[in-house]
DNA sequence: ATTATCTATAGATCTATAGATAATGC
DNA sequence: ATTATCTATAGATCTATAGATAATGC
């Protein structure tokens, strides 16, 4: 076909982002072609490069696009109904951060983190990436504390270890061949996630 | 050249897969072809598969090498001088574990999960990094543990979680372009590491 | 007339294999 | 004679571009 109306073509652009987004984070930067995404958003190999500038580029406006939506999610589980304190708010996120999803809606931070690894530093991905790392680490550490006694740098830190904790255990789950052992993992970090902190 | 002895044959062989072990934490999997894969070992192409069968099958060889490394390290930080007990040993083996290094020689479970995560199921690559992940985490777990006041399998949960996040830590780093918030994940999980258990 | 998208292809990969070469090991 | 390694190449990718097509928007 030939042209389209401008908020078409506006549509079409988000909606291969969107589709790059999934697809990147389920089977990886390397392992998606930009003929397939384009097919699976219902579009041509060529049409690509009136939108994007690179591959690099769409993946990392996808990598933007995964930590959105992410962090729309853990905004509602990290603030709650509650404006106040609350004691089991870490546990809250980790019980979220562990109900089983497939990987093509799971968290970027450990989706796409070996791919934005090997992806040039200073680039797109690598920046995309830091950018969106950097607001889930202040959104964890600024959650509404659970009463505790000490400072509020030993609580921030706290938190930004279980988030560490969180992302390490869906890595190594998504990498390995073991449910039982993958379930293991998350049982030790949700039990650090609800401890009381003294 | 022609034929070379099987001694030779076998040096070759293990250096392939010693090259494999260091380039494909470093680039990752798709990131190193097997043409310049045997020249930075010195030899040529086509002499592969004389002794690999696929590039998968070589990538779980070196999968497997690289935990061997790994695991050889951390038992000496783990079980450390004494055999009795050690108050600080989870904070040693954190601080052991955030000891720069260069990928290529970095631990497997955060360089390599990207990649195990996308090879194929049952295939090589996942069997080597399931085991390997599996003698990691037997290893935490069972360390002697400090002196604590809860049942085994409370500590054990503890070490568990603290190398989730440990893993957690050096993958975000590494997928990063911020030192300096990586630095503070580290730094979180260092303090966790060195908490003394109620 | 402009431009979003399409078809077709150039150019550069990369895995795997076929066949040649030459030194080992019976 | 066997075989570890080498040279050369088949076949299948993949990114990016060039030029054609047809509907929009001035």
């Amino acid at each position: 076909m030939g042209r389209v109306s401008q908020e078409q073509a506006a549509e079409n652009r988000a909606k291969v982002v969107a589709t790059a987004a999934s697809l990147f984070r389920e089977r990886g930067l390397e392992g998606v072609g930009i003929a397939e995404l384009m097919a699976e958003a219902g579009l041509t190999h060529g049409g690509f490069y009136g939108q994007f500038g690179s591959k690099q580029e769409l993946a990392g406006e996808a990598c933007a696009h995964a930590f959105d939506s992410t962090e729309r999610a853990w905004s509602s589980v990290a603030v709650g109904q509650a404006a106040g304190h609350d004691t089991n708010r870490l546990r809250r996120m980790a019980e979220f951060y562990f109900t089983p999803r497939p990987p093509a809606a799971g968290c970027p931070m450990a989706t796409l983190a070996g791919d934005s690894a090997r992806a040039p530093a200073g680039g797109p991905v690598r920046r995309a990436f830091t950018a969106g790392l950097r607001r889930m680490a202040d959104l964890v550490a600024r959650t509404p504390r659970q009463p505790v006694a000490g400072p509020d740098d030993a609580w921030d830190a706290h938190a930004l270890a279980v988030m560490a904790a969180m992302v390490g255990a869906l890595v190594l789950r998504q990498a390995s061949d073991d449910p039982e052992l993958g379930d293991a993992i998350e049982r030790a970090v949700m039990r650090l996630a609800g401890e009381q902190r003294a």
